[in-house]
RNA sequence: GGCCAGGUAGCUCAGUUGGUAGAGCAGGGGAUUGAAAAUCCCCGUGUCGGCGGUUCGAUUCCGUCCCUGGCCA
């Protein structure tokens, strides 16, 4: 039967070094960048989000990042349609897709698909959210039990977020989301997946990273990037670009709702949360093969690894270090 | 040196009219289908500053010492 074509996925959390080794397997084997990033994707938001620098986009193609303003959403299934645009652009040239980031859900998306749900309705959003503040959510949740008992069980009463998209699909859908997702088909992946992943196995070391590199931003001054921001007058804190971690507590201390100190405090612990969940996410990732992140040899082992696999050495395995993911 | 206020979880603090204590934050684990760097769930034993005393029993009352802050010298 005919294989398909090879696509790497290189994943690991916030800070564990997964741009400087894209950049080493760019230069080693012939392979396309495409980010898994919902915040790279944001024009204008280059230091908090650890972008590559210009002149390393200018060297080295990344699709995928600076494609929208930070006024727009951006959403996974939008990122399925672009990333697979990207993937097949990729190998039409003869090149393997590296897809490089910390998205999970992303990944996921692409990996094992999404059900076919209407898109997000902001008008409908804003009614769901003015009935939960006149009737408090708990009372939405109990209206998605009439609708989607499916749905209800598994969304915890106090899940905002969740019971809105729910009632909005049921709405949009008139039918329950549940069985929406039930019934997903279309073709699958043109692709084979081999999953890597990047960490650190101590935390504490991943910490200091952290610590380290937002202290690196506020040098490069992440600040006054922020202060562009909020000098265009059109943004807000409940943007989806405007919630990214480090952006948040920027954002609120320029709003003089505390000092330099505390926003330093809680950006760094807001970065660390947000790499616990993405581990969680990692742990959960079923035949991805690991690398320490502080191993001298690291990108010559994860070269080394994937240049055994596209040399077909990997072909066949269902299991083991190199996997395919669906 | 004197007076006052404090010393309780990693941090900020609450509390126990005497029966060995609990919130927020931090931290850990988990969930995750068009907002995902989002959203949500679960997890709290710590010589209650040290040493004595009173008491069946002290983190709580008393004494003393140490430490921190403020005021006065």
């Amino acid at each position: 039967m005919a294989e398909r074509p090879v696509a790497v996925c290189l994943m690991g959390p916030t800070a564990s070094g997964k741009t400087d080794l894209a950049l080493a397997l760019h230069d080693a084997l012939p392979c396309g960048i495409v980010s898994v990033d919902s915040a790279l994707v944001y024009r204008g938001m280059d230091i908090g989000t650890a972008k590559p620098p210009p002149e390393v986009l200018a060297r080295v193609p990344h699709r995928l990042v600076d494609i929208l303003d930070p006024a727009e959403a951006y959403s996974a299934g939008r990122f399925r349609e672009d990333a697979l645009a990207a993937m097949a652009e990729i190998g039409a040239r003869g090149r393997t897709p590296l897809l490089v980031g910390g998205t999970m859900l992303y990944f996921r998306a692409l990996a094992r698909g999404l059900a076919e749900l209407p898109r997000a309705d902001p008008a409908l959003r804003e009614a769901l959210s003015e009935e939960a503040a006149r009737r408090g959510w708990p009372s939405l949740h109990r209206e998605l039990g009439e609708v989607d008992p499916e749905a209800a069980a598994a969304i915890h009463p106090n899940d905002a977020q969740r019971i809105q998209r729910a009632l909005e699909v049921y709405r949009l859908a008139g039918v329950p989301m549940s069985r929406l997702r039930r019934d997903r088909g279309g073709p699958g992946l043109p692709w084979r997946l081999i999953a890597i992943v990047v960490a650190p196995a101590d935390r504490a070391l991943l910490h200091a990273r952290i610590a380290a590199r937002f202290q690196a931003m506020l040098e490069l001054g992440f600040l006054d990037e922020v202060r562009a921001l909020r000098a265009r007058g059109d943004l807000d804190l409940d943007r989806p670009s405007m919630r990214a971690v480090g952006y948040r507590q920027a954002w609120r201390h320029l709003d003089g709702a505390y000092d330099s100190e505390t926003m330093i405090r809680r950006a760094v612990a807001a970065t660390r949360q947000l790499a616990k969940r993405q581990l969680t996410w990692l742990r959960g990732e079923p035949g991805a093969t690991w690398f320490e992140a502080t191993r001298p040899d690291l990108a010559g082992a994860v070269i080394g690894h994937v240049a055994r696999f596209l040399a077909g050495e990997g072909t066949g395995r269902q299991d083991g270090g190199l996997t395919v993911l669906e």
